[in-house]
DNA sequence: CATGACCGTGATACTAATACCGGTATAGTA
DNA sequence: TACTATACCGGTATTAGTATCACGGTCATG
């Protein structure tokens, strides 16, 4: 095995990451962000559609910074999906 | 032109993130820290290298997580290498 | 209706990331 | 010298990321 492939949990990461950055740009349309970004908007689509599950680092740190949010939190979120309404006390 | 190859910027990016990374990692091994953030050896030294500018992001994410330094910390540090001793008033 | 802007999907083309393998060099130890 | 461990380097194989193009859908505007 040479490169394996990506698993069902790197898709749902992705769909969540995806999910975080179009949550993220509100309002604002997607080439101006993808611009913003400096990638085209067909790849940010990708991305946010979850089509696209692991990015390069400084791609989603491109758009990190265009849409004004840490890292940090984007990638905090991707690990933690919906760990609640599981533990509630 | 379909995927335009990477720039010297990009390079020079790398390995400032590749030496961040391998600053972090002290004297831990090479092999802990890589299983410890879910990948190959090899890989890992090649990020630390320089010969892999640009990473997947939750390959970064991981390795972060694993060398216990924030993600955005690295960012500011790969997007500036040096810009000191240039503005000094 | 026509035009344009935005979003979505699919296909294509090319480069890059990752893993595995073998070889090499350098220390450290006996 | 030999042995061991670590790191570096090259090549190979496979999948993934990115850009471009083409088509279709929706909505606002003329």
């Amino acid at each position: 095995m040479v490169r394996a492939p990506l698993t069902r949990l790197d898709w749902q990461r992705g769909e969540r990451l995806g999910a975080l950055l179009r949550q993220a740009r509100g309002d604002r349309s997607m080439p101006e962000v993808a611009a913003a970004a400096g990638l085209s908007a067909e790849t940010l689509r990708k991305i946010e559609t979850g089509r696209v599950p692991t990015p390069a680092f400084f791609t989603v740190a491109a758009l990190a910074t265009a849409l004004d949010i840490p890292l940090d939190t984007l990638a905090e979120h991707c690990a933690e999906p919906a760990p609640v309404r599981q533990v509630p006390a």
